[in-house]
DNA sequence: ATTTTTTTGATTTACGTACATCAAATTTTC
DNA sequence: GAAAATTTGATGTACGTAAATCAAAAAAAT
């Protein structure tokens, strides 16, 4: 059986009160006592069951999104996941609230993280973008004692606990060599779209696709990187110009938002010589791109599982606790057309395989 | 607030015990009573908080995972992942005891099942082969209540729980497809190497695999499956045998185990024409090929993710609570050498990250 | 209408932890 | 060595649910 509080207090040969002192660090403990107690929660193995502990506290843990707005598949269905975890609320003990902030505005996202601290969560998540001011105001977050984590896009060089999101270096190598081999021996140069430079996660997507183009496909010149700030209508008249002043172009890689434009934009040219794409995020739009074969690859990232994880690791620095790391990786997806998940609304994503005997649900995570 | 059981018995006007015994079906309630609590129920939105019940139980869950035996760097991985889970056991509450028996032996797999359902655990966990008695065994454990998940390789046409694994047809379907493009114009026929018929996940992957290069690429001849049993030294004698007996080998998809054993038949022509490989599971063996460019593509099931989903999912199950499928989808992971996560000892799979603000766990999950 | 059976209510204890209160013991201070 | 301050112990309540007991009420059977 594991040990409990009685335990240690036999153990350490003190009362049950002054267990509870050292474990909940109250004041009125002799250092010679409160070591004494601490050897024998280390000798007898005693970890506190954080069922129990939740219920006598009738915990909840306050908890604040800031998420970009604007008209982004992804960031909406990010948006969709955050709603579902707030579905989710009473049975995980959490009150989340989502706060939405211009995109690619570092201003108004200071506002947002300040006015966060003010409400003195348990925890903030948010979609950083990379500038000093940011990474003040996440620090001044974590000097107040509140967990801070980043979400889809990381802010290094700040305090944040940690950062929910994938690699995105690797996932502009996995880009580079994807299409370094789909284009095989094809001559041409190849197009690099992305949202802003502002963002980290397109800038480290783009030093990933350019590092492996650039050593392992050198017969393929890269374009000038075209920023499209994520938007749909912006993007297709880059990709317009793009494919009408330039002959000779074999390859896109579109590493931000706003694929909707750059489907568009390649329908147009129907007919003509097969240009490989490959893009992130998998959408309705991308999923129908892929089916048509208008796009060779998505890499997608699952904001479900960023919600989810995002959560559970601000419950765990808010309580003090070790994240279990290997459960809180999140992976690039590869999507080819030969591997699509079932079609399934992110936003609707109630449990499946409640009934018995039921097929392996399709489309999710962990 | 969430509603409590209190709440439920003043909103059917009848006593806590009478809803006790509702909610944990018990004898002794008339019909008509029954409803108007259930009714209650269903008003006030009351659900159960299973933290405050399993403390009330004491509950534990006694797992038993049947897993196969051999010398199978992947099987061996999922075996460390579940003594990972035993390790857990006192937080999680659960009592996981593990069976191995011989690879591919269907005779001993129900003498495991059935061993199992002589010592009532409140669930099974399976490694399945697709066999009718095996089948049966695995029904007679759900006729016995016992709920049954399996494990990496599924049990179509039995009546098993939930299947905690990837899409293999999926899988083979995307081997497919990269292996006809990374091909690109090259000529040559493509071999395909399995470890048994027998098992329905290599079945599977054989299917889809088939499926895309017979249809997208039918430019490659495929040559006649070889079965190595998962087994090394015999997967060495086998390609040994095929590349120097045949000419204008261009490529080869290794779908079953024992992948050290095609390593090393590949090193010995070092020098001669690429082959493009794609296998499966990141073990240290393919990893290290992977880098060294004699696999081109690995597609890898997270065996920590396997094991822990159906942990969950037995849990879920013991307890008569819907699962929640998103978060229980086993996805493909497809590594190439451009976005190999850090080198992780699997069984070592310690929680990372738990000081403040160290950068993101890689090699890992959800 | 009485007995028997079934159903319902009232109450208590337990799970492991948190938190508060008050008394007793110990240490520190003068 | 006495007073003051600090530390420790003893005890009770709470969280939401499970489970048991016994009495009371209602229904069914005779």
């Amino acid at each position: 059986m594991r040990p409990t509080v009685h335990d240690i207090a036999a153990a350490a040969g003190v009362s049950l009160a002054t267990v509870d002192r050292v474990l909940n660090q109250r004041a009125g403990v002799r250092s010679v006592t409160r070591e004494k107690v601490e050897q024998a929660i280390e000798r007898i193995g005693y970890v506190r069951d954080v069922a129990a502990a939740n219920l006598a506290k009738s915990r909840v843990y306050p908890f604040i999104f800031i998420l970009p707005a604007g008209d982004n598949s992804f960031m909406r269905g990010l948006e969709a996941q955050v709603r579902a975890a707030i579905a989710r609320s009473p049975v995980e003990r959490t009150s989340i609230s989502i706060v939405s902030v211009p995109a690619f505005n570092a201003e108004a996202l200071v506002a947002a993280l300040d006015e966060a601290q003010a409400a003195a969560p348990a925890g903030v998540a948010v979609v950083a973008i990379d500038s000093p001011d940011v990474i003040a105001a996440v620090n001044r977050l974590r000097a107040a004692r509140i967990p801070v984590v980043t979400l889809v896009s990381d802010l290094p060089g700040s305090q944040r606990d940690h950062f929910a999101g994938v690699d995105n270096v690797a996932a502009g190598r996995t880009a580079g060599s994807l299409m370094g081999r789909f284009l095989g021996g094809q001559s041409g140069s190849v197009a690099v779209l992305a949202g802003s430079m502002l963002v980290r996660d397109h800038r480290e997507r783009l030093d990933g696709f350019r590092a492996v183009m650039d050593q392992d496909f050198p017969g393929h010149a890269l374009q000038p990187v075209l920023e499209g700030q994520d938007d749909p209508a912006q993007v297709e008249r880059l990709i317009d110009d793009l494919l009408t002043s330039q002959e000779g172009i074999a390859g896109i890689y579109s590493l931000g938002a706003g694929n909707r434009g750059l489907i568009a934009a390649l329908k147009k040219r129907a007919g003509k010589a097969h240009i490989c794409v490959i893009a992130h995020e998998l959408t309705p739009h991308t999923r129908a791109a892929l089916n048509d074969g208008l796009i060779d690859a998505v890499l997608n990232q699952d904001a479900g599982h960023e919600v989810r994880s995002a959560i559970r690791v601000l419950k765990a620095k808010a309580d003090g606790v070790a994240v279990f790391g290997a459960q809180e990786r999140i992976r690039i997806d590869i999507f080819l057309k030969d591997n699509l998940p079932f079609e399934q609304d992110a936003a609707a994503d109630t449990p499946l395989d409640r009934g018995s005997n039921q097929e392996p649900a399709q489309g999710e995570e962990d």
